[in-house]
DNA sequence: TCATAACCTTCCTGTTTGTGGAACGCTAGG
DNA sequence: CCTAGCGTTCCACAAACAGGAAGGTTATGA
């Protein structure tokens, strides 16, 4: 199947397919006319990698989970801390917005929002506390 | 001042106020050697951006941060409708690591973590629900 | 049969926000 | 006079694609 297809059933955009070859996360066949064609197996791959990216995984963790999930000899502790290391970041980073949120929503409350300039969100910004 | 004590009260790596000034955020006066001098208004406007970037405004959004600031027939509600709309879009981000994470900590858990290769995870990036 | 639309290809550029490094100039101190 | 520690410019690279140009292929339909 070609690239259109494999974009649908992968839920992938062409482009980023394209991409995804090009840095050798998925290869692809050819038909005689140049064209990319797809398989069953790499269809798969290709959805593999689209699950994961939507877990927020790197480019570069799907390529340590594609690698996994090919390895026979695989144990899922290593899964199992590639996960956990993600999901110590993806926390973080929770954790670095929801400040961001609460200050800024103080300040947002604040704020009057008319047509005056005095605006308590700026004066915090220039460090006025 | 030179760029090395800017840096400090500002809270700013030099090569980033470099690159501010590269991208026309703030100007910098220079010595005859050709060395950047920054005076008090100049480090008031770094700080200001530091601020800014550190609750997760964009440069450009810093930028018009500044023009208001700079602006005083500014509204207050412009200032406000700023802050405002990248509060949504922390809030949006928030959620969609939530998502993740809550996603991710059910496949941890549900995962032995050991030397077998059995891996409920893999099982489920590979879509076998 | 031929035109055209809808595919596909490669290649180049741009995005965002800096960071790292090379190669070099200036200056203060020992 | 030499060296350390500043400063300068310029170039390359990072992640993960998206947009678009220029061109080849194929299916459809008049």
């Amino acid at each position: 199947m070609k690239i259109g297809e494999a974009s649908e059933l992968s839920d992938l955009p062409a482009k980023t397919i394209r991409y995804y070859e090009e840095i050798g996360l998925v290869q692809s066949d050819r038909l005689d006319n140049g064209y990319r064609d797809y398989g069953k197996q790499q269809i798969h791959k290709l959805r593999f990698i689209q699950r994961s990216r939507s877990l927020g995984f790197t480019v570069e963790q799907c390529r340590t989970l594609l690698s996994l999930y090919d390895d026979p000899d695989r144990s899922s502790a290593d899964v199992r801390a590639l996960a956990e290391s993600h999901l110590e970041e993806i926390e973080q980073k929770i954790q670095e917005l929801a400040g961001m949120r609460d200050t800024l929503s103080q300040l947002v409350k604040s704020c009057q929002g008319d047509h005056r300039p005095d605006c308590p969100i700026l004066n915090d910004l220039a460090g006025s506390q």
